[in-house]
DNA sequence: CAAAATATGTACG
DNA sequence: CGTACATATTTTG
């Protein structure tokens, strides 16, 4: 059975991804060394110099850049992306999705306000797969590297990675495809830079209307896509704790294979589901970049 | 309809 | 720490 769901996403915005919109795939390019350099140098505890030499640049560009792109020093970074700092967003559990709901509008911090309104669609578009859909697209800068973004008239529908290391543009306008094949794709990239604008410009958030997003999937992925947009920014859940909400508790496995299938990565934030063990299990578009999400999104609230 | 495939979780050496 | 298996749902033939 096939839903269309659509999502109004207010948000309180995120400081500092530089309002210029400039550099930033070389910028990407950089972090993603570095937390591959952590990631596998993970034992020896490297300096600051080992990193700097294993990236390519100088210790003092990599602080100036991280504070530029997250809001953090190295130091505070490293820390930011090892397994025990992925615990500790999943400390409460079970609770958490409740927990976002009473939290999430009020107290200092910046979180993430997501509104939903659903709307059903007939079972017979299952088979459409995009079927009479236009689906606009277009490339875009953004803090996690260069970004295929792709709307509807309704509304955004898609974000992808698209990368040289992603497999570049051609690579990830194919993702797309695979997930709406007979929807008919226009390069209209004036038409989605908006939407790359208000996503990852935050000044722009406060300013315009809520942000509009189609979900095109399943029953049971419309759920489980739902649920990951009560996530409280900065913060994450896991594979069971996602089944247990959407009352099926035993699919956890089953949730994993919905949330991978989240055709808007980043919006709908499926970076903040972990394994039980605060492991990152994996990524659609690599579990480098979901780290990167993760650090950047705790350098955001480590600011306040 | 049956079988294969999952971005899991847990138990057992 | 690897391996084995239960499990829910979707996709595919």
């Amino acid at each position: 059975m096939l839903s269309f769901a659509t999502a109004t996403c207010e948000a309180v915005p995120l400081p500092h991804v530089m309002p210029s919109g400039r550099a930033t795939l070389t910028d990407y390019e950089t972090v993603r060394r570095m937390i591959e350099f952590i990631s596998t140098e993970y034992r020896s505890q490297p300096s600051l110099a080992e990193i700097a030499e294993a990236v390519g640049r100088s210790e003092e560009t990599l602080t100036t850049l991280l504070k530029r792109w997250a809001g953090l020093t190295p130091k505070a970074f490293l820390q930011a992306v090892t397994l025990d700092h992925a615990r500790r967003l999943l400390d409460d559990g079970a609770s958490l999705l409740d927990a976002a709901y009473e939290v999430g509008f009020s107290g200092p911090s910046r979180l993430h306000d997501l509104f939903v309104k659903h709307e059903a669609v007939s079972p017979g578009d299952y088979k459409a797969r995009g079927q009479g859909i236009d689906l606009f697209y277009g490339y875009h800068p953004t803090p996690f590297g260069l970004a295929i973004v792709v709307a509807t008239e309704r509304g955004l529908a898609g974000i992808g990675f698209a990368d040289p290391t992603d497999g570049g543009e051609a690579t990830a306008l194919e993702d797309m495809r695979r997930r709406w094949p007979r929807a008919r794709f226009i390069a209209d990239a004036p038409r989605t830079l908006p939407f790359a604008r208000r996503i990852f410009e935050p000044s722009r958030w406060q300013e315009e209307r809520p942000l509009k997003i189609v979900l095109i999937g399943t029953d049971f992925e419309i759920r489980v896509w739902q649920s990951l947009l009560e996530i409280p920014f900065g913060r994450a859940t896991t594979y069971s704790t996602i089944a247990d909400k959407i009352g099926v508790p035993k699919a956890a496995r089953a949730v994993g294979a919905a949330v991978g299938r989240n055709p808007v990565s980043f919006v709908v934030p499926c970076h903040r589901v972990l394994g039980k063990s605060g492991a990152l299990t994996g990524y659609h578009w690599g579990i480098t970049r979901k780290r990167a999400m993760l650090g950047w999104e705790s350098g955001v609230l480590a600011r306040d």
